[in-house]
DNA sequence: AGAGATACATACATGCATGTATGTTTCAAG
DNA sequence: CTTGAAACATACATGCATGTATGTATCTCT
């Protein structure tokens, strides 16, 4: 074998990340070998040493793929509702539910970051970046709900950081539960009603059976 | 080294097993050797493979270790709040934040389940028990919301099941997240916020300052 | 068109983790 | 008091994962 075009280059790394995608999701990240993903991507371990320093070099890269169409998503969403948080709190976790019930590879990123990952110091770098993430989005989240409060949509003297990160955590929970055993209930319907329910405890008025003004459909 | 009495074998096991709650939770499960876990109780492999079948079989010890006196815990709630699930419920959260807060070996053993363990096979039999522990958990909080609503405590028309799941989701969520880093939020304040916050959305009255009729004291 | 760099495959050396087999004391039962 | 077994420690064999070094054929640039 030997040198490739720039475009089979490109190409072969995204084998390389499938592969690892649905070896990590079936194995677990720590179990699997950079041998076994070199193998179910039909190469060897050569052609993923080239592409990548090691294995939690492999993991950031997946993390990265899926970060993307993720917030973009989001950026649409907050320029299409500039003026009702309190719809893009709504649309944002059921935008999150919906790519990850019907978006694969979403789905095995979740379930590799919350169930097929141990989050250890080798993972340091890939966990900090999630850490991160997490803190930015929990800072999204905390000021969509100010501006909520501001607004008048929910209740005055509410702590916005507080149901942040609850509201976080409810959609993670979710998330980790059906992970576990997608059969025990309808994840997108679910999270949709407690993400509704959680702001109605709030003290938000909601058309029941909208989110917000209607975003265009959007194709898939 | 040689036989040791009964007591003297017993208090060994405890040793491998404080040792490997300490290792796992420091390096996760995936990385740590059984020499390490021996190396760390001051024992050889030998004394860890006499004590356990493999390291699977050892972290299934460890969760029967911390699920006891948390069942014990929820029992006690039971019988104290027989005629108010709803009181039972709010204590039952409250509850295991204090553990999980103030018992280091609750929220050691948490953290190796969230977050330094990869849910796949080969943890096969701790993963199922984890998952069916989950599942009776679930049944439970459902019943208890069942009996809330015929009761009257709690909206009539509304979910027990789905509203069982996401409580569980929430705290779990608040949980995985104060793990990842205790330093964001007070995990006791915030779950019992976050619980009452959710009854209330689904209808409870609650007396503001308390989580029903108090509980005696108890010594830690 | 030649040369160097690219995109891998192959080969090699190393180390560690596992499981088992065997040794060695000491306890405990008869 | 003897004997078998308990409670480990030690030794051994094996396999796999990792990282690197090297080979090689092809692309790409000038």
């Amino acid at each position: 074998m030997a040198r490739k075009t720039k475009d089979e280059a490109l190409a072969t790394r995204s084998q390389i990340l499938d592969a690892a995608e649905r070896v990590f999701g079936e194995r677990g990240v720590a179990r699997t070998s950079l041998h076994e993903i070199a193998e179910s991507a039909g190469l060897t371990r050569g052609a993923v040493y080239w592409h990548f320093k090691d294995k939690y070099d492999l993991l950031s890269a997946l993390w990265e793929r899926c970060r993307l169409p993720l917030e973009a998503a989001f950026a649409e969403i907050d320029a299409q509702l500039v003026d009702d948080p309190l719809a893009r709190i709504r649309q944002k976790t059921r935008g999150v539910a919906r790519s990850i019930v019907h978006d694969p590879r979403t789905r095995n990123m979740m379930g590799i970051a919350l169930l097929r990952c141990e989050m250890v110091d080798e993972i340091a770098a890939s966990r900090a970046r999630l850490v991160g993430e997490r803190d930015a989005c929990l800072d999204k989240i905390s000021s969509e709900f100010a501006a909520a409060i501001l607004q008048g949509q929910l209740r005055k003297g509410t702590d916005a950081r507080a149901a942040a990160i609850s509201l976080h955590a409810l959609i993670d929970g979710l998330c980790y539960h059906w992970l576990l055993d997608p059969s025990q209930f309808d994840f997108e319907a679910v999270v949709a009603a407690a993400t509704d329910q959680w702001l109605t405890g709030l003290g938000a008025v909601l058309s029941p059976g909208k989110a917000g003004p209607r975003r265009p459909a959007r194709r898939r």
